[in-house]
DNA sequence: TGCATCTATAACCTGAAAGGATGGATGTGG
DNA sequence: CCACATCCATCCTTTCAGGTTATAGATGCA
């Protein structure tokens, strides 16, 4: 039996609608309503009362409700063990890390780590945007330095490390670029170059959606990786918003970075699963992030 | 993801051999090959080293076959107790009884649990015998009657109840059927009526695999139930084996019953599933079966 | 009464998975 | 030394499960 089958029925007992547990789960209802069918049909039992008002569990759907969760939690750990343990026997840290939350302090991360625990390696992983978990979420990383918010957060442990301005990063020439500091008013109607779709929050921040009073944005490009990224504005399609360190670390002819006002700044943290909270190797790459953090600032959660 | 895939590998690394895994799941090589193969896709990890010696785990895959089995026995028990858990909100207890198990006690042991259990109902589920379980297995009843020896009676727990000779059932006019005690031997070259072959050690033990000195059985038709057990005989498509008692409770005109000599008897239990040890109510339904024993027979395991 | 909101059903399409046949590698026994 | 047995991997074909869109049916609300 198909786990997608329990997953989707957490979903729905959670939500108690097939139409927004549908939507949750990224599918269409008549699919999740066949779901729903033969997982009742294989137990054969039936786990919701239907009304127009919704899905209400019976017992037994009850009963299921109560430790499925626990159970997919189980599951889902021991992949993550296993996929982990090759690694960990040879003595690897998998750190995940999004390329935006690359900056001075990393290598010094690194080096105190390798102070911490000789012998071990950290294995450094870039991710995609489209995924802006670093791998942490799908149990391919051990650890990760992320950018904040990101979605899945709440299911990971996050220490912030410090926080830093965010610029806007401008095809060379555009018009804006001649000026010194830009108020982000000014950019509500230019094309933006976004992260896909499926990273959500993650997305909506660098959009930074929540600070246009609700205005519309607009999309001229959608790209994974800093390449692409970097391309798409230096061809005009789009600007976008970036840390500051991008300006050091993304540098490329066809591109400027210039300052803006009226948008929060952006913060990077260190992320880990509530599993490896005792794991001492884990944590020891947590406490070198946390002494490897830039003077200039030491901002809380 | 699929259960099964989880159940392959368990298996696989259990035989160490895609070939004999393949077998114990019913399944072809090519597919199991495939399977395996995709788990791993799917981990991103090699779980098995492979040979012309057959499957050796690597290091992850040590780590998911030192726990995949528990994480498999939480599932499977999470789904018994879903598909249990609206009669036994209702006390209505779950009985599988395969329909060669019933004579003269079932009702007494009825009665005994209805005195000990005021309140609930002994809800009883005739199985056809391509699941000698009688639902135990998948967790479509709490307990069940059944004989002795099936597949899988190593996963349950089981107390023996009596034991019985076996005869012959006979179509009318065979000429055998002028006897009153016959032999085995004189019936190896007869064609039988057998369960169906997923019932595996059982069906052999009704064929009399065991007893016939290496002597090939026969197979003069398959059947799944008494109804057309019963008529296969009486239409002369073989003979079978049958408790003593179905001379009694399978009576039919067209079928006569022999003693016969040269075969152990039968043995019938009750069996329950090992979670429900410190069950009261399933507790209650083992010992009355246990002091509904008819009094002729007493044997132990 | 018309609309909005749910779930169920129908028709269609794609892709995954199974089986059989076959190939390649490698010990084993005559 | 060669033929054979034993395993696992690959190719090809067929079947079936699962997804999507469109639509129907039921029911509270304005």
């Amino acid at each position: 039996m198909d786990t997608r089958l329990l997953r989707s029925f957490v979903a729905v007992a959670d939500t108690g609608s097939l139409t927004r547990a549908a939507e949750r789960l990224f599918l269409s209802q008549p699919a999740l309503t066949k779901q729903i069918k033969q997982l009742e049909t294989r137990l054969g039992v039936r786990l919701f009362t239907r009304s127009r008002a919704g899905m209400t569990l019976t017992e037994p759907g009850r009963t299921l409700a109560a430790r499925a969760p626990a159970l997919l939690a189980d599951w889902d750990r021991l992949l993550r063990e296993t996929k982990g343990a090759a690694d960990r026997a040879a003595r690897v840290l998998r750190v995940g890390f999004m390329a935006s939350a690359a900056n001075e302090a990393t290598q010094h991360i690194v080096a105190e780590f390798a102070r911490r625990r000789p012998g071990w390696r950290a294995d450094m992983r870039q991710a995609v945007w489209s995924d802006p978990t670093a791998g942490l979420a799908d149990g391919d990383t051990d650890v990760a330095l992320v950018r904040l918010p990101f979605p899945g957060q709440d299911a990971l442990r996050v220490a912030v490390l410090f926080s830093e301005p965010r610029w806007i990063a401008l095809p060379a020439g555009h018009p804006l670029g001649a000026r010194d500091l830009i108020p982000f008013r000014d950019l509500w109607d230019e094309p933006f170059v976004a992260a896909p779709p499926e990273s959500g929050a993650w997305r909506d921040h660098w959009l930074a959606a929540g600070e246009r009073e609700g205005h519309p944005v607009r999309i001229g490009a959608v790209t994974d990786r800093p390449d692409d990224w970097l391309s798409a504005i230096a061809n005009g399609y789009g600007i976008a918003l970036a840390p500051e360190s991008a300006a050091r670390y993304y540098a490329r002819p066809g591109v400027v970075y210039r300052p803006v006002s009226g948008v929060s700044p952006s913060r990077v943290g260190v992320a880990w699963a509530p599993a490896d909270d005792t794991d001492p190797v884990v944590q020891d790459f947590v406490r070198a992030c946390l002494v490897s953090r830039p003077p200039q600032d030491g901002t809380g959660p």
